[in-house]
RNA sequence: GCCCCCAUAGUUCAACGGAUAGAACGGCGGAUUCCUAAUCCGCAAAUGGAGGUUCGAUUCCUCCUGGGGGCACCA
């Protein structure tokens, strides 16, 4: 990466004119930046830091940085302006250089040999009780951007779904299925108040009762409640899975909550928990002593009714995660789990799990705009808009655009008339009209008669400040890659290369590429090109938006 | 009452503590004898309020105001 040859420039250059004391005692704020385009092409405030320790004012500092600094292999020209900032532009057989790299490493490039760190990401772990709504599109999506990250910066990377087949809230959509199927045959029954009152359940119902005509109409009981159940979670997973699919989302492992019931993983936990003595019984219940751990309430596992709390086998999910040798894993919960996060800390720690096994990536709420309105969402009252629909207005790709472009930390308003009639303006057809582009350039060189030589004539690039710039913005992508895992953000990628592609469409308007009186420039320009090809290839491929051969 | 997230242009979003706060949509005005105008160029338009830390704050800290979400033997 340049930007850290430039920083080994500058670390070795102070050090031999102040030595190295001085300059690990300011390393935590030294920074090689990019600056705004009138400045050059790389920026450093390293003398504005080293002003207070060396009793200097900024100016003179950099002045003799740049002194001692200006004969190297990299710097062109190196200047100082403003407050003390010390500007670089590098020369351009650096970024030809750097362009050739990325043109001989192709698909591979930028990616890391493996860590040998093994992550597991869990996310959506919707319960099949209804469609997915656009809340969890977002997670889906978050999630399966960072998961891609994760892999191409080495790591082996296990993306989880989570889900609880039984219960309460199973038994209510049993039922509230079997109401629906009742009203189809004319019965006058209402779902319960807490139970799902969904459209979904009215085709379902429809299916049901030309399979079975009217056998269960009127009858209830535990054996026709378990039939209906499990018909219900069949539809219900069929359904999320197309969905899923379809949003180009894959899991490797759909993990069931009763599993750990049934392999023993909660008593384990129990005795674990008992044998350290952060246990009690209240109420003929079982409590374990978060307030131990964080400032917290304790908090039931078993209740007094013999079943187990969500929260109860959360730890023995997560404690058969950490038995299966993951490093760290990464679960994405909407912003009303929030309150569960320092109670399964509080449980990870009683376990003796490692402080950085856990981590959690909390994302805000989707509220939809429909007619000027904000829709509220609830999967039980039936009132969502679901993932399926909103793809059915917008397509995948600006679906998974939208949801990849905004950092999950901020609550997100989706405006779908907004969305639907301006679907033509979405900055993903923005993106990819980059990439549509370059593969026509191809196409037309073919046609004029202008051959493509991989790696040829770089020399003649980067004589304009455009094409150095293009090339340094292609070196970002590596960086780009990490600063999404640092922040756990995949708007950090979007906000990329919507930079990048930007540069290239002011490029191409305001220079020719294929110009048959001078082939070799062309040949030179279409490297440059396919460069930009490779990296927004490998963008389009994590963020999983189609790549246009034509627009 | 306590805890978490957020507050930036008319709207939806950006901005590792850096220089004149960027885009997109919307508004107004331009560019096509030439590789795709789903593009490009120009104009108007924003950091909720008060303090503090810093050479320098949209960013960090405190308080206030306003939104969202939590504070179960629900998940």
């Amino acid at each position: 990466m340049l930007r850290k040859r430039i920083e080994s420039e500058i670390v070795e250059t102070v050090n031999k004119l102040w030595g190295d004391e001085v300059f690990q005692a300011n390393l935590k704020s030294f920074k090689v930046e990019i600056p705004d385009e009138r400045f050059g092409e790389f920026s450093t405030n390293i003398a504005m830091i080293l002003s207070k320790p060396l009793k200097t004012k900024p100016i003179e500092i950099a002045k003799k940085i740049v002194e001692k600094i200006k004969t190297g292999e990299l710097f062109e020209n190196v200047e100082i302006a403003g407050p003390g900032f010390i500007n670089f532009k590098l020369k351009k057989n650096v970024y030809t250089e750097l362009l050739k790299n990325i043109l001989n490493t192709g698909e591979r490039y930028g990616r890391k040999e493996p860590n040998g760190m093994k992550v597991q990401i869990e996310f959506v772990s919707a319960n099949p009780t209804g469609p997915l709504t656009v809340g969890h599109g977002r997670q889906a999506v978050i999630g399966d951007v960072l998961s891609k990250v994760f892999k191409e910066e080495g790591f082996e990377v296990t993306k989880e779904y989570y889900f609880n087949d039984a219960g309460r809230q199973m038994d209510l959509l049993a039922q509230s299925l079997w109401v629906r199927y009742n009203q189809f045959f004319g019965k006058k029954l209402d779902i319960p108040e807490d139970g799902y009152h969904g459209d979904y359940l009215v085709e379902l119902a429809k299916e049901i009762a030309g399979k079975f005509k009217a056998d269960y109409v009127g009858k209830w009981n535990d054996e026709i409640k378990e039939i209906f159940k499990e018909m219900a979670k069949d539809a219900m997973f069929k359904l999320i899975k197309s969905t899923l699919e379809r949003l180009k989302v894959q899991f490797d492992i759909f993990f069931n909550e009763k599993s750990l019931l049934e392999d023993g993983t909660v008593n384990e936990v129990i005795e674990i928990l008992k044998s350290k003595g952060l246990l009690y019984e209240k109420d003929g219940a079982l409590w374990f002593k978060v307030s131990e751990f964080v400032d917290e309430d304790d908090k039931v596992l078993i209740r007094s009714s013999g079943i187990p709390t969500y929260f109860m086998t959360d730890i023995a999910y997560h404690y058969n995660k950490f038995k299966r040798k993951f490093d760290r894993v990464y679960d994405i919960w909407g912003a009303d789990h929030h309150g569960h996060i320092s109670r399964m800390k509080a449980a990870m720690k009683a376990l003796g799990i490692p402080d950085d096994f856990f981590n959690v990536i909390l994302h805000q709420f989707v509220t939809l705009k429909k007619e000027g309105k904000e829709v509220k969402m609830s999967t039980r009252k039936g009132e969502f808009v679901t993932l399926d629909e909103l793809m059915d207005s917008v397509g995948v790709d600006a679906t998974r655009y939208f949801f990849a472009m905004i950092d999950p930390n901020t609550h997100m308003i989706f405006d779908m008339d907004l969305a639907v009639s301006k679907s033509n303006e979405n900055p993903v057809y923005y993106v990819q009209y980059a990439y549509a582009r370059i593969k026509s350039l191809f196409r037309k060189a073919r046609e004029k008669g202008i051959e493509y030589r991989k790696g040829e004539n770089l020399d003649l690039l980067c004589d304009i400040d455009q094409e150095k710039l293009l090339v340094r913005d292609l070196d970002l992508f590596d960086e780009t890659l990490e600063d999404t895992l640092r922040d756990l953000a995949p708007n950090k990628i979007t906000n990329y290369v919507e930079k990048l592609v930007s540069r290239f469409h002011n490029y191409y308007t305001d220079n020719i590429i294929l110009d048959t009186d001078n082939r070799d420039l062309s040949n030179a320009r279409l490297n440059l090109c396919k460069g930009l090809e490779t990296i927004l290839s490998k963008v389009f491929d994590i963020l999983g938006i189609s790549k246009p051969e034509k627009m």
